[in-house]
DNA sequence: ACGTAGACTTGAATCT
DNA sequence: ATTCTTCAAGTCTACG
């Protein structure tokens, strides 16, 4: 799925399209694509509200609506959630429709069926309906740093890539910003999280803001499925220094890119800037 | 408590 | 061209 870049990129053209516009009719197409309430209710309440405000938390999508009701979204891995002026032929993997009273839609489509939407009714907050949304640990843009990472990763025997993943400890980093902000950093996934030294998580902690932010700027990655609100691709999946790269040459080194499995997923890194022991200095 | 496979779901890409 | 296997922006559950 999108990652919080991409999540961030949708939410910044929601909230340019969406407040003030109201809900006239909504229409499910997968049962499945609903997280909260029933179909039918989900249908019937969120029909007639008005968009207020859209926000983000990790890789959540948090829209407010008129009478203090929400609506939230997680796009999983495929999800495209998109205002659409021009009502052509609707996707295949349409799921979850949503005419404005403007004559525009709100259509969310997904190919894989991960992804969910929620109704929040008033008297109800996002993480009543959502409970791992309270679970959910720091944002990484607004609360990063080495003695954060630091109390984070203490202990841990985990690999640090794995860590990097757990949402409850950081928000919003997936796979691909997991493994650039490692390759920045010239720290190797595989190195339990614990043991990795205080200055180099400085040194990660400040390049997972660089990623991001840059990634941000780039309107995401678009490797197959993302799309931002307006239907259009991201780029920063061109500036990858690691990821999606096995077999070609690292931009600094020159020496392969290396593809391991870490709990289950894909890893990039660099075996030469990336080395499994920590670069000591040399010692005479 | 901690850490890792498996499941969920659909399609694309690679290889015979 | 067709079939098979593998892989995919994520997260939740069930094991050991």
């Amino acid at each position: 799925m999108p990652e919080l870049p991409e999540v961030e990129t949708v939410c910044r053209g929601l909230q340019l399209q969406l407040p003030g516009s109201f809900v006239s009719e909504v229409d499910v197409l997968r049962d499945d694509s609903i997280g909260y309430p029933e179909v039918e209710e989900f249908i019937d309440q969120l029909a007639g509200h008005r968009f207020e405000s859209v926000t983000r938390r990790g890789k959540y999508i948090l829209i407010n609506l008129d009478r203090g009701a929400g609506l939230a979204c997680h796009l999983r891995m495929s999800g495209r959630l998109m205002v659409v002026k021009d009502l052509q032929q609707p996707s295949r993997f349409l799921r979850v429709r949503m005419g404005l009273k403007d004559g525009r839609e709100l259509r969310f489509e997904d190919m894989r069926v991960f992804g969910r939407l929620w109704y929040v009714p008033p008297g109800k907050t996002f993480v009543d309906v959502i409970p791992t949304l309270g679970e959910l640990g720091v944002e990484p843009l607004d609360q990063m740093s080495g003695e954060i990472l630091a109390s984070l990763f203490d202990g841990k025997k985990q690999p640090v890539k794995t860590a990097l993943l757990d949402q409850r400890l950081i928000a919003g980093i997936g796979n691909i910003y997991a493994d650039e902000s490692l390759y920045q950093a010239g720290i190797n996934p595989l190195r339990p999280a614990g043991t990795v030294k205080r200055a180099e998580l400085d040194k990660l902690a400040n390049e997972i803001q660089k990623v991001l932010k840059r990634a941000i700027k780039h309107r995401g990655s678009t490797l197959s499925d993302y799309r931002d609100s307006e239907g259009v691709n991201g780029n920063y999946q061109n500036k990858a220094g690691v990821y999606g790269r096995e077999g070609l040459p690292c931009r600094v080194c020159k020496s392969e890119i290396e593809r391991v499995k870490i709990a289950g997923r894909s890893s990039h890194f660099c075996l030469v800037c990336q080395p499994i022991k920590a670069v000591r200095k040399s010692r005479k």
